[in-house]
DNA sequence: GTTTCATTATATCTTTTTATATTATATTGA
DNA sequence: TCAATATAATATAAAAAGATATAATGAAAC
């Protein structure tokens, strides 16, 4: 259970002020695409563009974001560089929007 | 683990785009604070101004966003309305988050 | 019962910031 | 030189934040 009582205001503040750094991050459905995919494992740029059909300027642009917030790292390989989360954080909170947005529930009447 | 393997393309950008609603829902500080509040259990808008001294309309604006985006519902009890969430998604990211960024980790050397 | 107070919500601006897309060009490695 | 990726430079739109004022509702005093 979430219990926050008793933690001072401004540490409060502080925390929710990083942590809403990261939701403004993962706030994009390109981004969240992004991510979605390294999760699962190490991405090449061009892979991403083929799964994710988004064009190369803006993919280029948004792993740039990524890359800039630090939740993801980067390795060359040859002519390709390949991408993979370098957060925890942001893996934890990928986790729980898979779980609670993507995992199909069948809704149904109480009983 | 997440796994998106084979989930089509369509239905992978609806559901980021869903969760993208959600997710800039929660970037603002406020409103993260808010949700950290009622998320522990009902409270009404007079104990959360004092919780968090955000001044009454910033406050009250705020509480409309999450009204209107579906994350909490409202009671009213005389001359005072109570919160409480209403979105189990919204609640699940509440968790992880707090998890993630509340909860304090020791930082320390590999051994 | 109507005036008044307390609680909460809305409306309206202003200013600033941020987002997104596009096009073009640069860098790096084979 | 080609393929893969990044950066730059715009343009345009969008929206977010903060302030101030005012409205609506319920309770209570008188």
């Amino acid at each position: 259970m979430i219990t926050t009582t008793g933690i001072d205001p401004e540490t409060m503040r502080a925390s929710a002020t990083r942590t809403c750094g990261m939701l403004k991050t993962l706030s994009n459905p390109d981004r969240l695409l992004l991510l979605c995919q390294i999760s699962q494992g190490e991405r090449c740029v061009s892979d991403l563009e083929e799964a994710l059909e988004i064009h190369q300027p803006t993919l280029s642009q948004q792993l740039g974001v990524l890359r800039d917030e630090g939740l993801v790292s980067t390795r060359r390989d040859g002519k390709r560089i390949f991408y993979s989360m370098a957060s925890k954080e942001a893996l934890a909170v990928m986790q729980v929007l898979f779980d609670q947005f993507c995992v199909a529930k069948p809704k149904r009447a109480k009983r």
